[in-house]
DNA sequence: AGGGCCAGTGTTCGCGGTAACAACCTCCCG
DNA sequence: CGGGAGGTTGTTACCGCGAACACTGGCCCT
């Protein structure tokens, strides 16, 4: 009964005994079709196993529903949480995702993920590449087609959705001078990182409007080995009571070095990291760390997207707001 | 000079001055061209920057390139990694990928994801979902398109990749052994995932294989959390002194509780995780776990997809073996 | 009674490519 | 010097679908 080839409208129509342009009416539901027409168009489908052509229709119509994605193929949970908040936005609009992953973002790789992208015919395109070079690289992308940063920095070339990293930082940062520090530590991201840079800035913005001086800061790669790194550099630091960490997985490798070194986290120290991962709440201590809504940016961006690809100008930035989660590394002594 | 639409073969031939079909030639390098009308047909490709039109392609070809993926819409450390794979692996090959989530993996879900991808005239179809219901689902699927399953069980009724389970976990438990524990304790994942059996099996037949009593066992749900609730169970338990978890999340949550409880690992009690997932080697302590090489995962699964695209028909199932990684968990008291 | 109007249906055309074959030109050979 | 070979180019026929338009018949209105 596998009849070889898939079942064409013309098929359909032939089994229906009608034209193949009411088999389209009926699948399409566009234009009217009588009640009785229309049930044996539906049982002809059915018998046939018929399912539409997207390259036919795609070339006629010139649209073909897929969104393309530019994604680090790393899996911080950062990333791979927004692609799965665009992807399930794509979908339930009736929009198919397709991704192409950069190993390291740089301008090149990124330009040829996109090229790559609009060879598929995509109908927009999301970055999700929060790093300098990829911001660059979207000034000098043609602007001929839908596109979206997320986590593009202040100033992106392009529209931009992401989480407020300066907003998450500063409640980071005062919510340890509130319990009364001194000043706080930072242990940053990579510099070509524009998240590292918005934490940093805010950081050091915070430190200052509370007249603190900034200590000099440590810097880590995302990693919790660059953590453990950071942790043991920070460990041998004399009035160290505060530390500001511009991840969990780098907070996770501090913890660690603080606990080989003897340092107690909270009794001698307090820690807060970013990103809110499901298991920073059974670090040791639990981590106190602001979380980051990407399921919502997810969202955003497609409807970002969306309004673009419907030729309407959006706004240029959507920021989400950060959320602080308190824990006990910022607990009671 | 952005003329609105697409150059199209036809345009690019005018300017050429040749007809479209050398344009073709050209372009997809088939059929001999002199080099003169090349390099004429070249630069006008490079003036009216020319991308083919995969829709119109694909229409004639019957071959989209694209491949898709179903997978969980989790941030679960072993399927994106697998999904990262496929898709590096089916890039450099010249296929792109299209990726579908689902939040549950059941089987109308893993169905309708299925029917979403076929409608996209994907060539192939992967399915990271390793889980009883989904791989029920695999059963009822039509078979009249390639497709490949991840981590599918012991028994997937189609060709399937996976790290080696059984492997794994009669690596973790025979080290707990030979440390020369009396029994060794085991946190499940959920009952209806396919590697949570197989590890449970396997630990189960380790045990048998060298007489030793099995004790009850506790699950879990990959979480974190609920290995902190496993860890709390077992903090009760008076001669626990080995416990093997079935992955690296709930062995961070089960640590959590030891150490509330006052229970030291490696001192009182030794723990091996599954998975290695990269913050493993900065849990307190470091822990002792099972790598499971997942870009392998993704190679394989590729090549098998692309055999079959290709009509042969290649091995049932390709098992990648586990490695046991040692740490402190597992160290000296 | 004649003329819209409209629901229901069919016909034609073309989207942008590739496959298949035809046509032309040169060159070389007997 | 005729003819076959082979390299180079063009022509034509679709692929499966939707847009645009044409057609049919019944119904209502004047």
């Amino acid at each position: 009964m596998t009849s070889g080839k898939q079942a064409s409208l013309t098929d359909v129509a032939d089994l229906a005994g009608v034209s193949h342009m009411t088999v389209s009416r009926v699948v399409n539901k566009t234009g009217p079709v009588s009640a009785a027409t229309r049930a044996r168009v539906l049982a002809a489908v059915e018998k046939l196993s018929y399912r539409p052509n997207s390259a036919a229709r795609a070339l006629v119509t010139g649209k073909t529903g897929i969104l393309g994605v530019v994604t680090l193929d790393s899996t911080l949970y950062g990333p791979a949480s927004t692609l799965y908040g665009i992807e399930h936005a794509a979908r339930e609009a009736g929009y198919s995702v397709t991704i192409t992953s950069v190993g390291t973002p740089n301008t090149v790789a990124i330009a040829e993920a996109i090229e790559t992208l609009r060879r598929q015919a995509v109908e927009g395109i999301v970055v999700i590449a929060p790093h300098a070079a990829a911001s660059k690289s979207l000034e000098v992308v043609p602007h001929d087609i839908p596109l979206v940063a997320v986590g593009g920095g202040q100033q992106a070339p392009v529209p931009m959705i992401a989480v407020d990293q300066s907003d998450g930082a500063r409640r980071a940062t005062e919510h340890l001078l509130a319990l009364g520090h001194k000043t706080v530590w930072h242990v940053a991201g990579p510099v070509d990182w524009l998240e590292a840079q918005d934490r940093e800035a805010a950081w050091r913005q915070t430190l200052k409007r509370h007249r603190v001086r900034a200590p000099r800061i440590i810097r880590g790669d995302w990693s919790s080995r660059s953590g453990y790194a950071a942790g043991q550099v920070l460990a041998r630091e004399k009035d160290l009571t505060a530390v500001f960490v511009a991840n969990d997985q780098m907070a996770l490798g501090l913890l660690r070095a603080f606990t080989e070194a003897g340092i107690g986290v909270p009794k001698d120290v307090h820690v807060v990291g970013f990103d809110d991962v499901p298991e920073a709440a059974y670090f040791s201590p639990p981590l106190t760390t602001v979380r980051q809504d990407f399921i919502e940016v997810g969202r955003r961006t497609f409807r970002q997207l969306a309004e673009q690809i419907a030729g309407r100008e959006p706004a240029a930035r959507d920021l989400v707001a950060a959320e602080l989660i308190v824990r006990e590394s910022t607990g009671p002594r």
